[in-house]
Order: structure tokens, then sequence, then C-alpha cells
RNA sequence: CGGAGUGUAGCGCAGUCUGGUAGCGCACCUGGUUUGGGACCAGGGGGUCGAAGGUUCGAGUCCUUUCACUCCGACCA
């Protein structure tokens, strides 16, 4: 492509409401160009970027069995109502009428969709296992999208769904088989990612793991080990059994309690009552409470007690109750529940009040908890004595021990580009999707599905390759695979020498980009850092001498090379 | 949805308080000089001032209504 013909703008100015740099430098290097909230045109530079990146996937996906279909992007109501998710779903599923009023949604992921194909077609167990995937538009009315690519409302989505005939073998062949696969998708993308464990919401299970790629811009939290390969998602991960500081410091004596209520006036707060005691946070209980919601408007108010010296993961706490989701409860509510903010625990709660124990305070004999009761608190009570409900709801924290090593874990953050999840009979059992066993007997499919953002990939690409200049793109992902910068064109000697390179490395099949424009040497090198290709070749003032340079993007750094020997070195780079 | 803010040339913005010929930078067109790190000079084109209604001799500016977008907090690949 010669750059005077094409229709590659870049620009000086960054979108003023951009702050990531993959947003900043995709908008300005003319990859993509904003339209709407959450909505983006792709312009040549970056819709050539997609396809590869989606050229990549589908081989991998296609070497591993899995086969490709295009569902339609316009989906009828009707089947999400058939797996209840047309009102769950809430507002991000944008749903409309045709003209003859019947309902449609536009699909923000597809597994009604595949799950119905799927059940016309499929049924016996021989046909098991199958593995079908997309790679498709999806829309979600997000409620707040921002930061580029990275959170659009439409966007590139690959999904991804299994059949199988039982558990073990969705594992084994659908599971296990795409972790695989994804990990070869995303190494030859060139990305530094991490697979974590992640959250498996209300469907329960230990079977989702996610693929971040580690930057500092990322959404989400996760936890990893710094001596072993463990990994998690902040809402999933898990830590070894943490030592009382008694153990860990011999100095430190563990408080004798004998059990009493004590006068406690307006302490409220840990912090104010380990004061108080002149105890370590550890020997006291903290309640946190909570208004679980959930369908058709049901609503609770759950009390979560953990120890002092840990935090309340939300969204362990969530799954602990099976609910929709938790929010905050005003003081008010919990006073009409006859519950006293400040001074709440475990023991002589009003009755039916919904109270969960983290799993640490599981056996602890001796603690300092409040006692229901304005300014007081129990101190050495035993939760032995209380039939209590234990559960996971603890944050894990920086330097907290890791499950599997005995290392430490330490936070960092990701973003998050594709996941994969174990979701067995959720939604081949209220499908009625069903095939004849060995025995002829009908069984629900056991499914998993697995995403990758490819669209965002784009912009995790560059938030993992970038400098102050702009874009550094992957060898497998940049949109041209060379750039041949004519310094001058006016000079004779330059623009033929240019244009020889290029059609010469053309025709050894390299795409090359060739900066014929009538611009200033300056102008063009910035061009190039901007866009990003992985090399230039610069020919410029010492043609005279049969001279050009090779500049690589990353390291920035040029290199004299004779003319006649530059195409072998080049192919030498870009092999 | 809650809170804050912005809509003026393709892009980025000033002008609005205090009503009186619609401006600046970038980009674009013409000519010339320049050419290894985003050049310079001269000339030029481009606007229903987000939309609708109102006040006024006169509205980008004041009033009412409305739409869109952005930023900060709960969802997700």
């Amino acid at each position: 492509m010669k750059f005077s013909q094409s229709f590659i703008y870049t620009s000086k100015e960054a979108p003023s409401d951009a702050v990531l740099p993959s947003h900043i430098y995709l908008v300005r290097g003319g990859f993509i160009q904003s339209v709407g909230a959450g909505l983006y045109n792709f312009l040549p530079l970056g819709k050539k970027v997609l396809d590869k990146v989606r050229a990549i996937a589908k081989e991998e996906l296609d070497k591993a069995g899995c086969q490709e279909v295009d569902l339609a992007f316009v989906t009828p109501s009707e089947l999400w109502r058939e797996s209840g998710r047309f009102e769950k779903y809430g507002k991000e599923l944008l749903r409309f009428k045709d003209r003859k009023n019947a309902e449609f949604v536009l699909g923000p992921t597809h597994e009604e969709m595949m799950v119905n194909l799927v059940r016309q077609y499929v049924k016996s167990y021989k046909q098991l296992p199958i593995n079908l995937y997309q790679i498709k538009t999806k829309f979600r009315d997000e409620i707040r999208p921002r930061f580029g690519l990275m959170r659009g409302r439409e966007f590139l989505m690959k999904d991804g769904y299994s059949f199988h005939k039982d558990e073990a073998d969705m594992i084994e062949n659908g599971f296990k088989k795409m972790e695989a696969t994804y990990s070869r998708i995303f190494k030859r993308l060139g990305l530094d990612f991490r697979i974590v464990e992640a959250d498996s919401g209300a469907i329960g299970g230990s079977g989702s793991k996610e693929f971040m790629v580690l930057a500092e811009s990322g959404e989400d939290t996760i936890v990893v080990c710094d001596s072993c390969d463990y990994g998690a998602n902040i809402e999933a991960a898990t830590r070894a059994t943490p030592k009382a500081p008694h153990e860990l410091d011999s100095e430190y004596e563990k408080p004798e309690m004998t059990f009493g209520k004590f006068l406690t006036p307006d302490i409220k707060t840990i912090e104010a009552l380990a004061e108080f005691f002149k105890i370590d946070p550890y020997y006291t209980l903290k309640v946190v409470a909570k208004k679980a919601l959930y369908d058709d408007g049901v609503a609770k108010v759950v009390l979560f007690g953990i120890r002092g010296s840990d935090q309340l993961q939300e969204v362990k706490a969530c799954n602990a109750v099976d609910a929709n989701e938790l929010i905050d409860v005003e003081d008010e509510e919990l006073e009409s529940l006859g519950l006293t903010p400040g001074f709440m625990g475990p023991k002589g709660l009003p009755e039916n009040t919904l109270f969960i124990a983290d799993n640490l305070l599981k056996g602890e004999s001796s603690t300092i908890a409040g006692a229901n009761e304005k300014d007081y608190h129990y101190v050495g009570l035993n939760l032995n004595d209380l039939d209590l409900v234990y559960k996971d709801i603890v944050e894990v924290k920086e330097g907290d021990s890791c499950p599997k090593c005995s290392g430490k874990l330490k936070y960092t953050k990701g973003i998050e580009v594709g996941h994969i999840f174990q979701l067995g009979t959720r939604y081949s059992e209220p499908l009625k999707a069903e095939f004849l066993d060995e025995n002829g007997k009908s069984q629900p499919f056991v499914m998993g599905t697995y995403g990758i953002g490819i669209s965002r990939l784009l912009a995790a690409i560059i938030e993992q390759n970038h400098d102050e200049k702009g874009c550094i793109w992957t060898k497998t992902t940049a949109p041209f695979d060379l750039e041949i910068i004519v310094s001058n064109i006016k000079k004779e000697q330059e623009l033929e020498a240019g244009e020889q390179l290029y059609k010469e490395l053309k025709e050894k099949g390299v795409d090359v980009l060739l900066d014929d424009r009538k611009e200033r040497f300056g102008f063009k090198m910035s061009d190039f850092e901007l866009i990003g290709i992985p090399y230039a070749i610069i020919v410029g003032k010492k043609i005279g001498d049969g001279v050009v340079e090779i500049v690589n993007r990353r390291t920035l750094e040029k290199e004299e090379i004779a003319l006649e020997s530059v195409v072998p070195k080049i192919m030498e780079y870009l092999a």
C-alpha cells in the first residue's frame, strides 16, 4: 500500500476523553474512530489488525477441531424467555420490535441460539462431543462504556460452546482443550498473559478461568504468587490459612478472655475495638451488613461475619447467599429489623436474621464480637456454641500465603481477554436440549463455554506494547509487516530506490506500507512511530552511497545497511 | 440510575457573564521557498453556533423545553 493513496489519517491531537494509551494511540494512529458512546468505526489500519487477530484465533480453533458458524445477530426474544434470561439479563440486553410488533434482542452472547441449534440436530451420544464457535459482533447496552475498545457497547467477540455426554468428557475434551488452545492463541499474538482462577458465579463449581493480559491499566485486580504459577481473580482468590499474630510472633501473647459482656461505649469500629482492648484486630469479629437482591424484586438483609483483620469480598459474599447482587444497607433499615449497627454479632440476633460466617472463624473459641445491644460487646465468645453457616467470604490481601505453595501473594492488574467456563447443564436443562445416552436414556448436554474479546485484544495489545511515541504492534498483529520511508520524494534517486524495494518486497509476500507522501522526514518518522509497524527501511540521504537504514520500532535503534543486502536482512528480521 | 460537565468549521477550542458583522490553532486548496525529527511566507475555501419554541429592532449570548455526548460511583469479553 502506498501511503499517499491510502485511507490512513493520523492526528496530533488525542480525543479529550481518552485516558488510556491504547485509546489515545488507536484513535491518533487512525485505527478507529468514535461514533457514539461505546461505538467505533474500524478504519483500514484497525480493520487489518482486527482481521489478523481474528485469523489467528480461527486457525488455532479450527486446528483444535472446533467448527465455525455464524448465528443471527438479531434473535427472537422467544428463546430468551425460554431460558429465563429475557428479564434477568436486564437493561444490557437491547430489545426492540419489528414492524409486526414481534420482539427481538441484539445478541449480547449466544448460549440460547447455540443450544437451540444443537438440540435440533444432535440426538445421540454418538454425535458428541462437538465444539461450535463464531467470531461475531455482540451488543451489550453497557451502563457506562469507556476506555475505547476496552469496553464498547458493540464489540467483536469469539464465543464458543462445547457439548458433551458427561462432565468428565467436558473437562477433558472441552475445558482443558480450550485452555491449551487459548494459551496458544495468546502466545501467538505475542502477549504476556496469565491464566487465573475466576469467579464462577451462581453456577457454582470450580470451573472458570480467565486469561489476563498483564497491564497497569487493567480493570481487574488479580492475585498472583511470587514463587509458583498460582493466579486468581481477586473475586475468587484463596489463600493458605493465615496464622494468628501470636503464632507468628512469639513476643505476642494470645489474649486471655473469659466470657462476659463488656460495656464498650461508642466503640463501633474494629479499630476502636482493638484499641480499646489492646489486642490485634485478628481476635475480633467484624460484621458487615448487606442487602441481597434476588429475582422478582425480593431483597433480604444478610450479615457477614469475618475476622476483624479481614475484608469482605463482595462477589464471594454474593455467591455465598446465591444472590444476584449485594447492595449497601442504611442504618435505619437495620434498626427497623431490630439490629444495632456498630454492635452486631453472631450471638443474640433477632430471629430469622441470616448470618454467614467466614471459614476462617470455624472453631474459634474465644473472640470479641458485638452483643447486638447498644454499647456492648461479648468478650471470649465461643463460636462453637452457636449454630453458624460457614463460607469463604474474605478478600485475599497482599502478603497472604499462597494456597498452593508457601510463596507470598501480591496484587497485579490485568485485562480480561478470555474466559473459559464449565457450564454444565445450566442452559441445556431449561432449554430441554437432550440426547440419548448408551442406555437409551435422555440426558441434557453437559456444556462448556469459551469467550475471547477480539476487539478488546487490540486495546490489550497496545496497553502492553506502547511507548510515549505510540503503538508497538507485535509481529503477528501489526497492520503491515514493514514500512518504507522515502525521506524526500523530490529526490528522484530516493523515490526510485524506495519504489524498487517496495516492489521487490511485495513480490516476496511482505505486506509493505510505502510512505511516499510529500512530507518532511520528521513528519513521516513520527507517523511511523505512532502507527507502530515493527520495522521501517529509511531511504534517505545516504542512498547516493548505496546505503539505507533499518529502524526497529520497539528499540528505535537504527542500523545502516548496504542497499543490496537490505532485502535479505529484512526477510531475516521478519521471519 | 445518582452526582458533575460539555455541545460553535473535519478535529481541538475561544467567544456566552455584560445581546449588536462568528473567531483561533490543526487539517484542507493554490503559488512559492524548504527537505534527516511533526517547516515557512502569501493567498483561499469551508458554519442551519446540538434541536425546537420564546423574549427582543436585533440572540452563539437571555428564558423554556428537548436531544446527544463526556467525566466520577454499582455490571462485563
